[in-house]
DNA sequence: CTGAAAGCGCTTACAG
DNA sequence: CTGAAAGCGCTTACAG
């Protein structure tokens, strides 16, 4: 590997002048500065980022933990992240704790020796004693909150979809509601819930309604088709579910279909998320959008911000979720 | 952030007796690789990954790249391939080339300037430009073929288990079959097809059967979706349709359902890839699995073991994927 | 505008 | 078994 000794070398210039030519610093003439550039194609010069970063003391390199990799938005997320890092020149370090705090805290540790400058992290309800290690750095919390304080935040409006979303089905005649949704402690449910209960409090007529909830994270979708059977089969069958994400949804669905039900003459469905398997069911379902790209595009730039000192307080952003209404949700007259 | 000076300083030792104590050599007594480790505690000492990597000229860095990862495959891959290198204490760069060339480029770019050790990449059809300015590392490659020729590879037997796959349905009776996919520069649907067309000219009976080529990448899905429907709404309608992957079979589903037909009483089907869509859809899908996790396992082994000198020759292992027999499939007498 | 020198935090021959 | 010294490839005050 050719190196700017090489290039200073053949030059007869100092290495000083070499690296400022190569680095467009304006401390140079533009004679040199193309003399070198030059030299630099003739001899096949790249830079050495990793003695650079240990020169500095800046490494340009962010990390990227995910919950879930094998979840869909969050691979959207990423793809935004990288695109933003790699326009700014920062290296991503990407992982995926699977939910495992252990995974995430090995993570972590990787990173803070590879002198990372900030985080980006979908977290799990566990992280806080993991992020606590980082407390000096920028963190970015996306889609999730894991109770840590001082970070930025990029979020979805939660709690506005999710009332948007059920006075849709209230308008539409339904009086009668499960509302199906994951373990409290992850933020996002908690926040969903939240905009659930409000808009059947709001309501103009009452609303019978009933949550179930679904603490194992791990099968989730299995738990949650054998319950929702029980409500299709039992005497007081909802007129309309709601799945609190897609994993739940899958659940549900595969329950409406186990007991021979079709959407949605006997039985209307909403989902938040919108997984690609959602428009090309037989029945195109209704649900809440995310955005996924743009949240990653969002947290990136905070982050790379908050790097580079171009602000110093703490961001809270929430990105609206739309409701897409397609043909899962009957209109109950 | 305490360095290894901190420590000999504590306690009077050199930096390369620390250096060594920390690292468990052997070149240093019982009582003061305790007294070191201890000391490293109390300063809270953390390696500078970053120091070592220049120094020792051995940075532990590899590079993952995927064509895709919104693909669920890969996701799993990259969760296999992370464990891996976790074990063995390698930090791994990761990246999405979305099939694009260019942002391949420019990650193969960033991965250098880290001074990786060697690559894993699902590459694209226009990759091996690119993987030729590693000439000199270790390259696996998974899932698909770039035609570089020294790299170690690890694929899924699609010739076979599409073979399989296709004599499957000749033996339900199937004698009319479209068999649907995308662009055949990708090397796993060339071998796929070739899968298929080896069955049916081995096949005891004549089966009529024609090939629907989508080769935009883009809107693979509704392409698909458009095309299949002149098949179904057509004269010679077939009485089964094979989808090369999972994307295509978005379109193919997509296509049954908005001609009113029902799987498997009007139409059979059967998809290469197991998303969990498939088996949750009102009639569960007759599929073929492929070994994802394992798919990653062995790339990261196989890399590093080539890193580490374990093997020097070329390595190509081809995992076999499984025919799920689920719903999908009629019987025809 | 250019150069000589120091140093980021490690590891590794070389000597003893 | 331990230490002194050099060096990985850069960048950055400091001088001129």
């Amino acid at each position: 590997m050719a190196s700017i000794a090489d290039i200073a070398k053949k030059l007869n210039l100092s290495n000083s002048t070499v690296s400022r030519a190569l680095r467009d610093s304006n401390l140079v003439t533009k004679e040199t500065r193309e003399k070198v550039l030059l030299a630099a194609q003739e001899v096949g010069y790249e830079v050495n980022a990793i003695a650079r970063k240990l020169r500095s003391g800046e490494s340009r390199t962010i990390g990227v933990i995910v919950s879930d990799i094998t979840n869909l938005q969050h691979g959207e997320t990423i793809t935004a992240i990288q695109k933003i890092a790699l326009e700014n020149g920062y290296t991503v370090i990407f992982g995926t704790s699977s939910e495992d705090e252990n995974t995430e805290r090995k993570l972590i540790d990787l990173l803070k020796s590879n002198m990372l400058q900030g985080l980006i992290i979908v977290p799990t309800w566990k992280s806080i004693n993991n992020l606590k290690l980082l407390k000096h750095l920028p963190i970015v919390e996306v889609d999730r909150l894991s109770g840590l304080e001082s970070s930025d935040q990029v979020l979805i409006s939660n709690h506005e979809s999710m009332k948007l979303a059920t006075n849709y089905l209230i308008s539409q005649g339904h009086r009668n509601i499960l509302y199906c949704t994951g373990d409290l402690s992850i933020t996002t449910f908690d926040e969903r819930l939240r905009g659930f209960n409000c808009a059947i409090a709001e309501a103009d007529s009452a609303v019978a309604h009933d949550i179930l909830l679904i603490k194992d994270t791990d099968k989730l979708q299995s738990r949650t088709c054998s319950e929702v059977i029980n409500y299709l089969t039992g005497k007081n069958k909802p007129s309309a579910i709601i799945a609190a994400n897609d994993f739940i949804g899958e659940g549900v669905v595969s329950a409406i279909y186990k007991c021979g039900l079709s959407i949605p003459k006997d039985i209307s469905f909403l989902m938040f998320d919108d997984p690609r398997w959602a428009s090309f069911f037989p029945t195109p379902l209704t649900v809440i959008r995310q955005p996924a790209y743009q949240l990653g595009l969002t947290a990136a730039n905070l982050l790379i911000s908050k790097i580079e000192n171009k602000h110093k307080n703490q961001e809270i952003k929430r990105l609206s979720a739309d409701l897409v209404v397609r043909q899962s949700v009957a209109k109950i007259e």
